[in-house]
DNA sequence: ACCGAACTGTGATCGCCGTCACTTCTGCCG
DNA sequence: CGGCAGAAGTGACGGCGATCACAGTTCGGT
């Protein structure tokens, strides 16, 4: 009810080829949700088929949270969608979706998106693109649950959110880093965990933490950490 | 050279309701190849691009196995598919795959494998339906590391191969017991946690091994061992 | 029926890290 | 300014399971 503008799907990375007559359309065709930070968006198992666009804000992907531990399996962001499986292979939802802060999401019909596949070859490659993606990043996951110490894995996280130092060329700055808990439920440990990984490397200098940034004095030295991972 | 007949598609899943005409086509515009047991198919990391049909015998797919601990991602039999995401993505092979029997394979160049993807919406469609299934799948273990201790995941992986005993009615077998190091490398853990793992049930009579049989004897219990996990 | 190779069961050890329990610390809102 | 909630560091402890080592066993081949 605020603002009635802005309820395009012109953002949104699968669509970006498209002509825009035919974004609008498919803007139309979705019902428009907004939610609150911490509100949860789809919860697993349920039997809803929707196909799910992030316009504004950022959703996490989280297991089912059953019984304590939390697992994350990605964040997802402006641009992107969600709820594609489901919409598939009708089976029911893999996994929930929680808001990590206040959120505009476009929901749009499974049928719709269907035909949409159907329609538009462009389309259903990019889709296929992004479930490659997908499927590797778990792959990867899956390689350093089993491979890799906690600590390490905590290494590895820390340098997949790390970007280039804009004012120091050769560091790399995590910023802002986010809550310890979120990073441990990102390569399942505990918060406990990940505060002691990067605590340990304070005294070494590879890292060093300033208010909410992390500095990696030296990347290539810090990859060594991990064990011989080059950047796959 | 042995046998020029069953150089066929017919069987592959993918294809499996295509004109009989356009399989024959197909067929004739793969390479095919004959693999030990034990041979490597798919270098992880190569930039190879082709799309495998696997028309006889079993695949693994393998992460890297760079130093030491083996990863199993999957094991494949006839009828399935391997390299769909290099061909789809352009990236580099994302894990290695090894003949586990003597295998027939069909190797399909990745443009006439990408050529069929626009021609044909079923075949898109079913190859969707197949990633979304890795990804489910990928999920599902992704969350049994994250959750289960070694042990557990060992009840779980047993469960998934277990089918229901032809004979006595609400008894499982699985038959045959695949070596220990082959289940070990499904679930992250070792030869020795696995052993121990079953080993510590045939006391109390939950499970029995006869030969290379095992009998899960009550499903039911069994399940509630692993953790309050129905059956997703 | 043999032999070697691969697979299996078990014991002993030990380090990682999950868990619990506190104590700081950093905002934020009254 | 003062108090409160969420986040962050740190110590102590204990158990699971990886690792090493070896004995027993099954299987395939000739």
């Amino acid at each position: 009810m605020e603002k009635t503008a802005e309820k395009s799907l012109a953002g949104v990375t699968l669509f970006e080829d498209l002509d825009p007559q035919v974004v609008k359309s498919l803007s139309e065709a979705c019902r428009w949700r907004h939610y609150r930070r911490g509100e949860r968006i789809i919860e697993q198992g349920s039997e809803s088929r929707e196909v799910l666009f992030i316009t504004e804000g950022a959703v996490s992907i989280m297991g089912p949270s059953a019984s304590g531990r939390e697992v994350a399996f990605a964040t997802l962001g402006q641009g992107n969608h969600i709820g594609e499986l489901a919409a598939i292979d009708g089976e029911p939802r893999s996994a929930s979706a929680i808001a990590q802060c206040d959120t505009t999401i476009a929901i749009m019909p499974s049928d719709r998106f269907l035909r949409l596949l159907q329609d538009d070859g462009r389309i259903t490659l990019k889709l296929l693109r992004s479930l490659s993606y997908m499927i590797r990043s778990g792959d990867v996951r899956i390689m350093e649950l089993s491979t890799l110490a906690a600590t390490h894995r905590v290494y590895a996280e820390v340098l997949r959110l790390a970007v280039p130092d804009a004012a120091v060329p050769g560091q790399w700055v995590v910023r802002p880093l986010p809550p310890l808990r979120e990073i441990a439920s990102h390569v399942s440990t505990t918060r406990e965990t990940v505060a002691r990984a990067l605590g340990g490397l304070y005294p070494s200098g590879l890292l060093r933490r300033k208010g909410r940034n992390l500095y990696i004095m030296d990347r290539p030295a810090f990859e060594k950490l991990i064990g011989g991972r080059a950047g796959s």
